[in-house]
DNA sequence: TAGATTGTTAATCGATTAACAATC
DNA sequence: TAGATTGTTAATCGATTAACAATC
């Protein structure tokens, strides 16, 4: 028995049955049956137990699972971690939009500091982390140990923004960007093109009836 | 030969392909040849020729692709049209922020106007676009013929929304809110949950090597 | 013609699902 | 015990890739 590689796929399932426990949490559940779960998560009840067994056994028999301790372990297999630091790269609109949006810290990531080219045509802007010159990016990070980042400058810089977080030490990307990046095996890049996402809503409406389906 | 259902994935993919021949075009380009578009995008040349095939044949061999017809018949195929418009339906910081998104009107989507059910807190900020209270979307997106919505409120409130959206005949919607909705089989949802995709990279960093590929 | 590259098939790979023995 | 539900295997499905004949 070595440790298991979990697909991807299973990983976003897996965060979204963790955040549903939270829920059956909150209103006194202590049990709860994998068709319940699968159920209010929108996939089977067999892939969820499928999930499940990458990070071991945790059900009983005739009986379901204990809400809580399931929902400490997948916390636990995730790697969830209190409080990770995250930097924001780039402060233009889209980026201090996501300053402003609550969701992250619900999650426990913490974004310290923003960076920007163009810090001076910023100054009239409220925001609220501390905004640095772009030059101060592979300091921080350093300083900082932070492996997260999220991406939100304009497809042409985006390229020489990574190669400059990647030689800092960032290990995982969260790009808004739309555009493809380049990097080493060991950085994880995950992709929020908006463009793309739009595009390809379009081309599925009125396709109706047999679309194939997806979760993003 | 019926029409070929095409998956989502290679949605996706095609569309990368027409933005990368869009710039392929404006540097002069007139022929690319399988291999070269498909390094550009990331994906294997087989690939980028299965997904093609799809759409019909548009290459000669020996050749490669003529990079402009190509364009304009993956535009023709996407079903892309001049301008397709789009309502917001939550107008809080992160809906505000995506309608300051430059990005969508590029695309070829219009936002034509944001909806919240607390439009008199929000007489402050400066929108960009015409904001209405919630109870008016129905008659406006009848009015308009719109198909296609951006949702951001919060995860509460956000199957309730949906429920007069698709009533009002949307078709097709993008999905900030970290939540599982219900829909009809002929509406379409792709969900962008932010929180997900930090703790989905979350897992990956550290874990270096072997992890799994794929781009969202 | 010889070299290049497509379009397409067949082989491979991975993910989903049904089914059921184990067992509470 | 009888009924319920897990954990896991085997079957199915779909997507990716290698390979190559067709052909410019």
């Amino acid at each position: 028995m070595e440790k298991p590689v979990i697909p991807q796929k299973s990983i976003y399932r897996i965060s979204l049955y963790g955040r549903c426990l939270e829920r059956l949490h909150e209103n006194g559940h202590e049990m709860v049956s994998s068709s319940a779960l699968a159920a209010a998560t929108g996939v089977k009840s067999s892939q969820l137990r499928r999930d499940l067994a990458y990070l071991g056994t945790f059900g009983t028999r005739g009986r379901g699972y204990p809400v809580e301790a399931l929902r400490k372990a997948i916390h636990e297999g995730l790697g969830r971690v209190q409080l990770q630091p995250v930097i924001m790269v780039g402060a233009g609109n889209l980026g201090r939009a996501l300053l402003r949006y609550e969701g992250f810290k619900k999650g426990g990531y913490e974004i310290l500091a923003a960076f920007d080219s163009a810090v001076e045509s910023l100054s009239g802007r409220k925001i609220s982390v501390p905004l640095y010159s772009s030059e101060e990016l592979p300091g921080f990070v350093k300083k900082h140990k932070v492996q997260m980042a999220v991406l939100c400058v304009p497809g042409e810089y985006a390229q020489e923004a990574v190669n400059v977080m990647v030689d800092a030490g960032i290990q995982g990307i969260l790009n808004f960007s739309p555009v493809v990046l380049q990097v080493p095996a060991d950085v994880t890049v995950n992709n929020v093109d908006l463009s793309l996402e739009l595009e390809n809503l379009n081309y599925f409406i009125r396709k109706d009836s047999k679309s194939p389906k997806k979760s993003g």
